[in-house]
DNA sequence: TTGAAAGCGCTAACAA
DNA sequence: TTGTTAGCGCTTTCAA
């Protein structure tokens, strides 16, 4: 007697018990509860009810094994604790919610290894998965893709469809917030070189300094943290720039913190932005201005994304949606010292 | 045929294809995989070896229709977003992928509904759950745990095992500390009334400042949220201590700002202690004292004990696991004014 | 519209 | 130690 259950304790009613109960085939019920519509409303109507005083409940499991549809869906973070996930997943999770699905979270600790086996050990388990940040290279990405629909996040890699912040008009605001300070002269505070956002901002800022007539240099790279920032104060200020703009948020909390410090005022004699607008950016002192990014709108546009390709059985849009941030104004940036 | 697989885009293969290329029975493949040791070494290795040429990997869905074993757990967590829970998740997860299993999380927006939903579509899944700070009432809890190995986060379940903080011994610290830098009468600012962190906390400070001579007394409760400190403020400035316990960190931050605001100078007039040790503890002005909860070994805690549950079949012991706090000196506690 | 029957891929008695 | 066989609970073809 496979899985052990028959015995004694009373297991979960069955599609069998139900047929019995009303006195029909369990096909007819199967076709009741996963298509309504094939089965007559009436017939329908007497098999509902009998489930309900059964208390049936159709095992998810057993559904998915002939049909493969789990219900599931992974989202892959390259770390759980970075706050830049907070309202990515809860849009997420919203998103797989609303459409009856559930969301694995899977925190891949920012190491390859655990990403690889994060992703093998939930890949059978789900209809399609999200790679936050993933650290894969393209190849390893399309490799997953094959098996499964797959969202990129803030990540374009060919042929994948990808979700993406404007990083792009999002450094533009933050350029002009500056210039219309009186900056002239201003920073980037570069993160991973690897990174996908990285290459976009600092290229946005290049366009956006160009057009507006003002001057804009690189520092770093940086690591992403808050120590990534506070490495990141002495270079800035050799830059002799009155403004900079981080990578993230907690690269320019991180260096607010540096700043204040070195007996340097911010933003008095040098102005902050930081990117993404994540909890902890009106925590600090000067509160944090920052680009904020559209986090919970990402998460959830990935997965309605996802689910439509999943739906529809067919790549969809490879082009990658981009949705805009806007700038949040706070205490970290003031008029460019004269 | 079912499933809609065999055909045209070779599926993936099962211990059937394995079992007919090295010339045994399906079963014996099954075995050579799910209790090795019953099966011929030499077997065993033809098995391996073939399985590995074809790529075969075996179905967990499959695996778990007849043994209900899934190899995944579900973690319940009130508020995704809460930092309070990066660690807590961390731990468990670790925990988790030591065994070879896959953590759940599952967010339920502090809404009982959600919670409900959730449980009812991760059930299913599932070999055992972590409740963290469910919002469910005790005997919901029991309902939950019946179907499914439960272990509970920072709360005490009659009847249901737990791992908590020492909440005692953590706030023993904390009100020793701030004795002994002088200060004789202090405030708790309280959390949710429902709260079992809360009357535990309350209940040893209260024990605590009897055997050190000092006093309390306790305003609120305010909501465990940052709003919820700084309606805080007022209230404790009221009772004309030198220092204040918040109920937890996302409080003490908030009254944090809001005596800022007010120009009430940190620790210089009132000091404040914070309960947690969250992510933004180090980034708020000044830096924040708080009782170091052990965060990731809760987390972890709670995963070793349920998977143990789950493996003796037995409810195990029911007395709560209490794990210890620390507290962690920073800025935001000087000597009392005098 | 409904029923019979054959799987999905794996596990576990039981017998050999 | 291995093979045979009968499921786990559901879906889906096919025929009625």
């Amino acid at each position: 007697m496979p899985g052990g259950r028959r015995d004694g304790a009373r297991s979960a009613p069955t599609i069998y018990d139900v047929a019995a109960e009303v006195g029909v085939a369990p096909s007819t019920v199967s076709r009741a509860f996963s298509r309504p519509g094939r089965v007559n409303v009436e017939t329908a109507a007497r098999i509902h009810e009998a489930a309900e005083r059964l208390g049936y409940r159709a095992n998810p499991l057993a559904r998915a094994l002939p049909t493969g549809r789990t219900s599931m869906l992974a989202m892959v973070v390259s770390d759980v604790t970075n706050p830049f996930y907070f309202q990515i997943i809860r849009g997420a999770e919203a998103a797989a919610n609303e459409q009856d699905f559930t969301l694995l979270v899977a925190d891949v600790l920012e190491d390859p290894a655990v990403e690889r086996l994060a992703l093998e050990r939930s890949l059978p388990f789900v209809e399609g998965l999200v790679l936050g940040t993933s650290r894969m290279s393209d190849s390893a990405v399309r490799v997953i893709a094959r098996q499964r629909p797959t969202v990129v996040l803030n990540r374009v890699v060919a042929g994948i469809p990808s979700v993406v912040t404007d990083n792009a008009k999002g450094m533009r605001r933050a350029v002009e917030h500056l210039g219309s300070l009186g900056h002239r002269s201003i920073a980037y505070a570069a993160g991973p070189e690897a990174s996908w956002a990285d290459g976009t901002r600092w290229q946005a800022m290049r366009e956006a300094v160009h057009e507006l007539e003002m001057h804009a240099q690189r520092v770093g790279p940086f690591p992403p943290t808050l120590a990534g920032g506070a490495l990141a104060a002495g270079p800035v200020l050799a830059t002799g720039v009155t403004a900079v703009v981080a990578y993230n948020d907690l690269v320019a909390i991180g260096l607010l913190r540096r700043l204040r410090e070195l007996g340097v005022a911010v933003p008095e004699q040098v102005s902050v932005v930081g990117f993404d607008d994540i909890f902890g950016g009106e925590l600090c002192t000067p509160t944090l201005t920052t680009v904020a990014a559209p986090l919970a709108a990402l998460g959830q546009y990935a997965v309605r994304m996802l689910l439509h390709e999943s739906r529809v059985r067919t790549p969809g849009s490879t082009r990658p949606a981009r949705l805009s941030a806007h700038l949040v104004e706070r205490g970290s940036t003031g008029p460019a010292p004269t």
